[in-house]
DNA sequence: CTGTTAGCGCATTCAT
DNA sequence: ATGAATGCGCTAACAG
């Protein structure tokens, strides 16, 4: 814990630069040079000083991750594969840590000022990157706060990746995909290049999913939405209301007394799924389908569903989003939208440290897709 | 990215050390150059230099938390934990984040490599704490190592915690509680104080689980084992044959070929459950019950015993391990170990800020309590 | 209670 | 290709 550049180089018989350099690998050094210090190196078991050298290089190899919650698989699998493209990987060199990356995950529970104070906390470090992963508030006092926290990171060299949501864009944006309106500036300065986004076709996923019900025959759906005014609830609840209105089904007009009793907001939780369907089922006794926010609440509908005696998909039928792992394995096996939630991690990790070029228009979208399995079924006749 | 404490003293007209007094909380400093000099931080919109601090204070606010995978819940849900209590809590102010601590998540993928070089990377970042999360392999070189690093980690102010793993001991542990050779000391110095560690009781739970078959008149049960070599593996398949043995069922002594003939090593997926599943059922046809290492494995074994036609519990029983917050959604809800992953994150998580004392003996073990549900059942007659 | 003085350990100019 | 010197921004004694 105290051994030095300083002890290398002269355990090497050269000075504190040259052994800076060899570290560092990044200027001309002469061979025999290089392994002698390379062997001092070994033998002092000399271990760089990380803050030292963030400070001396004005950047450190932090790389930070916000995430709503690390325990939900969705952040959980994003993280891991963010993780997997900026840390020690199989392939490298375990004795030679030089230019690891690592990654800190920063849980916001949802929560705005805690996003916003990561984020100081970020900056304050001089991570190297920022990856903010999962939908966020809609408000635009908080946009506003955002966008500036993440401009003044970038303008202190740190990459910002926007995984799995929109660019900072206002409050009424998903209704449709390309309906969106233009991006926040914040209250101050020259916005800059907007940071690059991956996002999830929530909006598309949503109707294709709600479409697959209504041509099963469904038209009393229940929907089962995530918190109000985040992003995702939204662009997710509006895919499927547009496929309902599509089809001139019931509750496919956001604000009418229709849409609203069949719809019902809670978190992305278990508890949420099972009161929330036990809600709906009040509201509409009639319900042939429940559509639920994700997996995690759709298992805690047919939990409340398979209670009130109801068989899944016989008497109703049951579908999710994002398939999670255990969708699969769910009883039964729940009908969901694929999220490429892997993918999407790896290309913002790829990204993050710039080893990735940028999409068009800075901004991909990823496809999200229909999985069909056993939890849905037409409705009885 | 550029305003220092300089310019917060200058502007505040006090010196540089007084303004990291105020911002430190660590000194007596006057009621008004307190508020003077916090509105002069405001005003400028000044954000300490982390690297800086660290350097001159010889000690981070970094955490280091290494788990196998993120991704799996079972890390998930104590990386969320450790993190609750080191980083920015709902009460703390989130405009003022001092000695808010983050957590760097380190994805070890299980490889004892990985698990050395992300240590180093710790070390260098002059980490405040770092917490070891799950088993690890049995190998006396690797454990030696491993030994060696965290002593050098202590050596340098890094406090050291070991959460759902055992204290550093030798191979041959796990086979009773309490029944543990001695810890290795690495090949040199003084060992010092062992790192605190909380440990779950793998082999009672796993005791327990089997016998909870054997009650209900299982004999042939096959079991689902992780990865070989492992501790978390062998203090849940020692538990196992444990109760086997009190039970003169078959395959209670390790070593028979009995025993061999019943137990399938895997990895803790699903794949490896699947597989294991038909690879046991090909085995022993007569088997009525199968034990998995934990619950994703589990499933996995549901998933193949479902493709054979065969009905979970009523032609054969299945158990898990673990109880992740699936294990009661799936089909039929599964049978398993509760272990108290959040509770043991929280703790680790203060124990690693010293916020709490730690345990007589400097480990705790916590309980792992039987969850019975549907998926286990008494064998056909 | 507050200011002054020194480093912390490393990455960089500049020289050579 | 290498060495010497300077400073990154902050904290920690020490004065006062």
């Amino acid at each position: 814990m105290s051994v030095t550049l300083a002890d290398v180089a002269a355990r090497a018989g050269v000075s504190a630069a040259t052994v800076s350099r060899v570290l560092n690998g990044n200027y001309p050094v002469a061979g025999s040079t290089r392994s002698r210090v390379l062997r001092a190196v070994d033998e002092l078991e000399y271990v760089v000083n990380g803050p030292a050298s963030a400070l001396a290089a004005a950047t450190s190899d932090l790389v930070g991750v916000l995430v709503n919650d690390i325990a939900d698989p969705f952040f959980g699998v994003m993280a891991s594969a963010i993780q997997s493209q900026i840390g020690p990987a199989g392939d490298h060199d375990a004795e030679a840590p030089h230019g690891q990356k690592m990654a800190i995950i920063c849980n916001t529970g949802g929560s705005p000022e805690r996003e916003l104070t990561y984020l100081t906390l970020l900056l304050r470090q001089r991570a190297a990157a920022v990856v903010l992963t999962g939908g966020t508030v809609e408000d635009p006092d908080h946009l506003g706060a955002l966008a500036t926290r993440l401009r003044r990171l970038e303008a202190g060299g740190t990459r910002v990746v926007l995984c799995g949501r929109q660019p900072l864009t206002a409050a009424t944006d998903g209704a449709a995909p390309g309906g969106a309106h233009g991006p926040v500036p914040g209250p101050e300065e020259d916005p800059g290049p907007a940071p690059v986004a991956l996002t999830f076709d929530n909006f598309g996923g949503a109707r294709r999913l709600t479409g697959h019900l209504l041509d099963l025959g469904h038209r009393r759906i229940g929907y089962l939405a995530g918190p109000a005014a985040r992003t995702t609830t939204r662009q997710r609840l509006d895919g499927h209301r547009a496929a309902l209105a599509a089809a001139g089904a019931a509750g496919g007009e956001a604000g009418t007394p229709e849409a609203e009793r069949l719809t019902v907001h809670g978190g992305y939780d278990r508890a949420s799924g099972y009161d929330g369907a036990l809600e709906l089922l009040r509201r509409e006794p009639g319900l042939t389908a429940v559509v639920a926010a994700n997996d995690t609440v759709a298992l805690g509908a047919c939990a409340a569903l398979r209670e009130r005696a109801l068989r899944i998909p016989e008497d109703i039928s049951v579908a999710g989003f994002d398939d999670l792992p255990f969708a699969i394995d769910a009883a039964p096996a729940l009908t969901t939208v694929r999220i490429p939630l892997h993918e999407a991690g790896a290309r913002a990790g790829r990204l993050a440290l710039g080893r990735e070029e940028a999409p068009a228009g800075r901004t991909a979208t990823l496809p999200a897709d229909l999985m069909v399995r056993a939890s849905t079924a037409p409705p009885r006749p």
